[in-house]
DNA sequence: ATTGATTGTTCAAATTGGTGAACAATAGCG
DNA sequence: CGCTATTGTTCACCAATTTGAACAATCAAT
């Protein structure tokens, strides 16, 4: 008889989804930015309207009766069919806009990433950045990022990737280090080193190392195998960050594996020597640097254009490594 | 930056699919049960929020723009499948309720069924029957009825069935006429008879009848074709309306084809006579009365309970049909 | 067992938002 | 060519809804 106001019910029933999400009106009531009183009247609001109870509330946490739960179940995902198609028209006018949510290895992401980031963000006054450095892998697939910018040996085909450019490792130490404990000659050398390394899980740490310039000869015969070498290595300290590695080594305690764009101003500088120079490591950084994105029908034009500056701005290769960056401004 | 209030956006995106449906915003103001005031407001602050023009305006009607008509295309059956969810829940909590728009042939809704129409709205006071009376059996596929009540030869497989009752045809005139013009012999014998018919569209009328109880020689010969006998049939009055027809007939005009539970009333007060009872008609309504309801995931329960109904209330055939409904209110 | 913190609900105050009439503009009609 | 009827827009006013805080209830932790 007393028909709902169906103008209401949309949001009723949208907050019902994220209520299901969230798990708690206060959470719920949070993310939609709204009062736990509107939430809690709402969703009696619904009940009534429904005729049914549809969230049974315990006075710690909310739980969705059955047909709550169908109903949630059934409507979710028309709700993010509609709110990513007003996204994509919102997305498709006027300038690039919106929430950028960037995820990035540490020392890349300081070193490379940051110090570049003004021209860009001056570029798209309306996109606003929200960068995650991290060097988990996992964290795109689990959190909703929407650009990932990672070296990895083979990216995800369930990805869209953009090569931005080569990554190499580098093997340094000080030149007081190398007076000190002498300079190896051959990887097999380096077991007697203090080699600062990354940690790995519960395996054993090992670097791998590949020719640089094979002889002719070992070439022409395929004798690749020949010239990789694997050599467990150990030291007196570990971290998962190569800036503390790299810091480590500057200090003349050993032997480090860095990333090049991490090394490239400090052996610029003379203050670190490349260990092994005829030895390419390998394995340890992969060979490209990816911007991955998850697949998706609508790519936001924010990210196009970021990915579009990141090619750009890779494109020569990495830039010294800057401590601190300056004030580019005008 | 200001992002814009979510909580409105889903009554506007709404507003806007039900804009495109009506094509002026009176209209589905009108439909939403809201102002045009507000209707202008909500589509400028949509139009805003998106930052793209959505509907071009001309004073006399709204057109939509490129991207609101693929906004609206894209997002339109999810709107329409949240609220058939909800209305699904709703449906399923408490007594039968709501709506019920059945359609059903004029004749059989006046004598037929409105006269027990009261037992079942008074069974379900919650339920609310709107009932269109019209001959035209395409109403249904195009109009939104929930139900339709046809004597049909074979409903449509696109659609659900169920069996009511059988139902007959009757060809009958007045003592004084037969008297006057003389009593049929045999279905030839109609063609000087004044035949009132119901009007085919383009084809000259016939009737088409079948022997009632053919000989044991032709039965087990299976010569059933010659037991059909089609004449063509002419008369001073054709109206699509058998209830005319039966008025017609009663004051002596002429030999009227009718359905059985039309004619019962005056067979049985002795008003008409039954003419060729040894034979059939066949083709003019069809043997069967159906409850045919358009296929859908779920059926409410008020449907339900009125297919229940009528089952029941036709189980033992029809009754005797009532010109004039008495009070049958306690 | 008792305290503490956090949850959902209730209620008056205030802001958002809808309403209805007046307005400008246009297409249809004569 | 002019009139009329209807459309979408605007604005002041009013109502409905959201808010913020106080409240009751529960689970966790000490």
């Amino acid at each position: 008889m007393n028909e709902p106001k169906t103008n209401a019910l949309w949001s009723h029933l949208h907050w019902l989804t994220v209520l299901a999400q969230q798990g708690s009106y206060t959470a719920a009531a949070a993310r939609l930015g709204v009062s736990k009183a509107a939430m809690s009247q709402h969703m009696a609001e619904l009940e009534r309207s429904a005729g049914v109870a549809l969230v049974r509330r315990t006075t710690r946490s909310v739980q969705l009766t059955e047909a709550g739960q169908r109903l949630v179940d059934d409507t979710q995902m028309q709700f993010e069919h509609i709110a990513q198609r007003f996204a994509e028209v919102r997305d498709l006018a006027g300038a690039p806009r919106g929430l950028l949510r960037v995820t990035a290895p540490v020392a890349l992401a300081r070193q490379q990433l940051v110090p570049r980031l003004a021209d860009f963000l001056r570029a798209y006054p309306e996109v606003r950045l929200e960068l995650d450095m991290s060097d988990r892998l996992a964290s795109m697939t689990i959190e909703g990022f929407d650009l990932a910018i990672r070296h990895t040996a083979a990216p995800p085909d369930t990805h869209v990737a953009w090569t931005l450019c080569a990554t190499h490792s580098v093997l340094v130490a000080t030149r007081s280090y190398l007076r000190r404990h002498g300079e190896p000659q051959s990887p097999q050398d380096l077991r007697t080193h203090n080699c600062l390394h990354y940690p790995r899980a519960h395996d054993a740490p090992v670097w791998t190392f590949e020719q640089r310039n094979p002889t002719r000869a070992a070439k022409a015969a395929g004798d690749q195998v020949a010239q990789r070498v694997t050599v467990p290595v150990s030291g007196s300290l570990s971290a998962n960050n190569s800036e503390a590695l790299r810091d480590a080594a500057l200090t003349g305690l050993g032997i480090a594996l860095l990333p090049d764009f991490s090394a490239q101003a400090s052996l610029r500088a003379g203050k670190l020597m490349q260990v092994l120079p005829q030895w390419k490591p390998v394995g340890a950084f992969a060979e490209q640097l990816y911007a991955i994105r998850p697949y998706s029908p609508h790519v936001p034009r924010a990210v196009t254009a970021f990915v579009g500056f990141l090619r750009e701005a890779f494109s020569g290769g990495f830039e010294e490594g800057i401590e601190a960056p300056s004030d580019q401004a005008g």
